[in-house]
DNA sequence: GCCAACGTTGGC
DNA sequence: GCCAACGTTGGC
């Protein structure tokens, strides 16, 4: 089982907005972009990923998702009025690919960038490399159990 | 295959 | 709103 950080503008999509969905569940499409989209399609049902705030006024982890089912292709890419939409993305040949997701847990409180970036342990996170704007990337076991130790 | 121009991301 | 970093595009 793998583990794994996921992006989200929350006034596009938030852990709330997952929260509220039917049965917890939500499907994490709109990627395009061929890194996080290779890291997308190697995900399995089980990988558990933190779920994370960005580009708003404290980005940082809001909670924890986990991997219903096997990556699918990404439907917004078929579709001329989506924002997501790709041309040279074919349903006989999909370019995107998104995953189903359900909310495993909301975290009590935010675990912010700050505090991330302050921990010595998490200095080989993807998240900080400079330069970072990967919207999934992996999360080692041991980056994973630091993290959520943070607030114990 | 190179590389300049351009668009996007995302923290600050 | 600024700007650094990076991916993509397209001319050559």
């Amino acid at each position: 089982m793998a583990y794994w950080l996921m992006k989200s503008e929350p006034t596009t999509y938030s852990i709330d907005d997952l929260a509220q969905a039917r049965g917890k569940k939500g499907f994490w499409d709109g990627v395009r972009n061929y890194q996080a989209r290779n890291f997308i399609r190697s995900m399995q049902p089980g990988d558990l990923a933190f779920f994370y705030h960005s580009s708003c006024k404290v980005p940082g982890i809001v909670g924890i998702v986990q991997v219903t089912q096997s990556p699918r292709p990404d439907e917004t890419a078929f579709d001329p009025a989506s924002a997501y939409f790709d041309p040279d993305s074919k349903p006989e040949n999909p370019r995107w690919f998104g995953v189903d997701i359900q909310l495993v847990e909301k975290l009590p409180e935010i675990i912010t960038l700050t505090e991330l970036r302050h921990h010595p342990a998490l200095s080989e996170l993807q998240l900080l490399k400079r330069g970072n704007r990967l919207s999934v990337m992996p999360v080692t076991k041991v980056e994973w159990r630091v993290i959520l130790d943070l607030h114990q």
